[in-house]
Formats: structure tokens, sequence, C-alpha cells
DNA sequence: TAGTGGTCTAGACCACTTT
DNA sequence: AAGTGGTCTAGACCACTAA
């Protein structure tokens, strides 16, 4: 029953409406919102397209349904914070990367197991620097699990963040991403790299992706300058969605 | 059309289905997977029923659907990352509080501004120190905007997380949490309640939580004991409920 | 037993994309 | 014009919950 001027769905004005409403705090957290069969009738719409405008409530996390009970109102989840690498502080826009060197690192099976790449002894290191303006920010390194047949190509090793890079080196389908952060102090080297002082503190963001059957493919270590790198999270942004 | 012998719905079947293709490596990144009448057909199941399972898969964000074209393989998305602060880490189930103090700090209208607190002049602080055994290994200090009847609740100030806190205060809904994670070094004060040494850094995790119509209602700082604080994330959850 | 949400059907019309 | 996904209907039966 969707008003010809409009464009926007019926199912979507519906959410909209309760979503208001629990804002506004009209509906509170616990709360029972009308039945579907009532929703149907206060809007002239078929229930299946009441439940597609729970469905978008329910995926904000603005709703729980609970069989044969109804659909309660929910806080949202306040307690999710999601991390976005492509936009968010990391691989930002406004980052250049700098190539510091490719290594495969030949028959070093120590290595290859303190990175869980289980039966494999050969590993591709690639280094870069990262840079917002002129300032160098972050000192990111990468370790993959060799490949055979599947090189690394100039221009994805200088710009390729790195689920990306893991997913064109490897066969195995990368399926998870887990993401550690924890503080150190620069080593000299290190320092020298970020133009810093020796003893000065930096964020260390490190990251495993693994395959289906948990298998580590890639291992990323980014090392950043205290001063000059956040790291920013934001609640679940399907809240957002609607 | 449901097998009587099993319980799971038909569209999640196929969607399970076509996500082993995909994880196997049979659907690759940017392939078209069948058009919704040809799953019909398939399954022998009505197309809303299709509807369904690629539904889930899209939420999954293992495909993504195109108006007139279809619905394409994309990568997982492994750039977002989510920080559960009620499972991992953080406000974690083997963490203990010690609350160290709750205080009024009225017609402090500087204090109020500097956290974004319009309009208000009289902050609520509430600072407590997390245990995980009998090791000190965070300070966390909460700066609530200050709402006449609502009081704060003792067992809410020892046991309750940030959201759930700023929820139980505050009138307007929170319905947005930024987090930005940086490194500090310990003050004296600091280190001396995390029976660490002076000059150790430390991470920091400042966390702002916001109205509908983004006026902040609270402000968590955590100041985190380097060795014994690691803050995780991992991919998108919503991959996993496949 | 009555009411709820969960699954599913067999149609329909629409907007968008490609040929 | 033909094919695709997006929206929507008016039913149906089921499993679960509550009185």
């Amino acid at each position: 029953m969707r008003s010809r001027a409009n464009l926007i769905p019926v199912y979507y004005r519906l959410a909209d409406d309760i979503k208001q409403q629990i804002e506004s705090g009209a509906l509170k957290d616990g709360d029972l919102i009308p039945t579907e069969a009532q929703l149907g009738e206060q809007y002239g719409i078929s229930r299946m397209t009441v439940r597609q405008g729970i469905a978008l409530l329910a995926e904000a996390g603005l709703i729980e349904t609970v069989k044969g009970k109804g659909s309660f109102v929910t806080r949202p989840r306040l307690n999710q914070l999601v991390i976005d690498l492509k936009n968010s502080g990391v691989n930002n826009q406004e980052l250049r990367y700098k190539l510091l060197g490719v290594n495969l690192i030949r028959n070093n099976r120590e290595l290859a197991n303190e990175l869980g790449f289980t039966g494999e002894s050969n590993v591709i290191t690639v280094k870069r620097l990262m840079f917002k303006g002129n300032q160098p920010v972050a000192i990111e390194e990468k370790f993959l699990r060799y490949q055979k047949g599947k090189p690394l190509l100039e221009t994805q090793l200088e710009y390729a963040d790195f689920p990306d890079l893991v997913a064109k080196h490897q066969k195995s389908v990368p399926v998870r991403n887990d993401m550690a952060i924890s503080v150190a102090t620069l080593s000299h080297e290190q320092a020298k790299l970020l133009e810093a002082d020796d003893i000065l503190p930096a964020l260390v963001i490190k990251q495993v992706i693994y395959s289906k059957d948990d298998k580590p493919l890639g291992v990323s270590v980014m090392v950043c300058h205290k001063d000059r790198f956040e790291l920013k999270a934001t609640s679940y942004p399907i809240s957002g969605r609607l």
C-alpha cells in the first residue's frame, strides 16, 4: 500500500515510526510493541509486509522478537563497537604509504610456527611506512603464508589493505580477522623510522586473518606513533541504517 | 517445503549451501549467484522464501544484491572489526570491581563544557578500579551529565557497565557510543593504584555516549595497565550467524 | 484454548538493467 | 523487450507461550 507520491516503502515507514517512538522514549526498554496483526491493521498492510519492517528494527538492535510472545524494545547495543579500517583512522584516505621492503624468507620454520603457519616454512614479509602529510605515523609489517603461483603485484603491495592483500595472495578464502590492541615501547630502529624519541610508547595493532578451518593466513603488526595516531570505533553501525 | 524430519527452515539451508560454495571457493568474489527464480526452481520453493535466504547472505556480507542485475558474491568485510565490551577483554566476566568514589561536582561549568555537557554545570563522577584476580588492571573514571530525580543505585555503580549506567541515569535515550583508543604515560597517582612503575605507558580507552541529537550524555576514560590488559576485536560477527 | 511469531505459497505489479 | 531484484498481498499451517 505504498503511496504513489513517495518512494519510501511502507515497511520502512513502519520501522521508522517505531524507531522514533523508541528514541523519543515513548516506547521504553522492555516494552512490547504492537503485534504483527495489529500493525497490519493499523497501516492497512499485510502481515508479511509488517514483518519486513520488524526485521529492520531487529537488525538494528532496537527490538528483539520472541516466538509466542511478541517483540520487545531493547536498548541499542552500545557495548558493541565497530572499528572500520577502511574509513576511520587506520587505512584512511588521507594516509600515504611508502613501501620499505618485501622479502621471501625461506626455510624458516621457526618464524612460520610463531606466526601459526603450520606446515609452512616460507614466509613473505611486507613492510610499509604510513604517512599523514609528511609525518610518519605508523610502521606496518605484514607476514603472509607463502602461496605458490600467487605472486604479489606491486600496486597491491603499496596500496592494498591487509585483508585485501591476504585475499589476493591466498587460495584459501579468508573468513575471520582478529585484532589485538596493546602498548609497547619503540625500538631504536622504529623510533628512527617514525622520527620519534627512542623511549616513546606506541600503540600496537596486531591482526591475524584466518581461513574457514582456523588456519592463519596472514599476520599484520602496526606500530603507531602515540601522538599522531588514534584508533577510533563507534557503536554498531547497523543502528544507523534505519 | 520443509522436510518433516528436520527442523531447519528451507531458506536457511539454501543460504548455507551458497555459503559453503563461497567459502570453498566454488563461488568467487564478483561471481553472480543464480537468480531468485532459478533458486526457487532448484529448491522447489517460492520466490519469497528464496529471498529470505538471500537476505541472510546479504546480512552476513557474503553477497550484495543489485536491482535489475542480480546478487554478487563479495568477500566478507574483514575491514570491520567489532569490540564486544560485554565479552572480550574490557567488562569481562573474570574482572572484579572496586568502587573508589562517587562525586557530584556542582557549579563547575568549565568541567561540564570540557565534557561537552552543554547547559549543565553539575557533573557526576564515578571512579572504579578493575581487577583480574588480585591484580589491578585498569582505572575507570566515568563522567555523567547530572540528571535530577534519577539517582544512581549502589549496585549499578559497582557492577553496571558504562552504557548501562548512562541509560539508567539519563532521561534522554542513549543511541551512540564513540570510542577512541590511545596511549599515555601513567601519572604518579595512577601508577600507585595500578601497582606499577611511574613512567609506564598505558592504554587509554575513552568512550562518549550520545543521545539522538548528538548531545553527550556520559564520558568514560579507562587507563589500562599495558601488560595486564589487551583490547580485542574480531571481524563483523554477523558473518558468524549463518 | 487463544494468541503470538516463524515459515511458506502463488500469485501480482513495479523499477531498474541489459539486449 | 526480456530479465532481474524490490515491494506487497491474502491467504495457510506450524511451534511456542500464556491463561
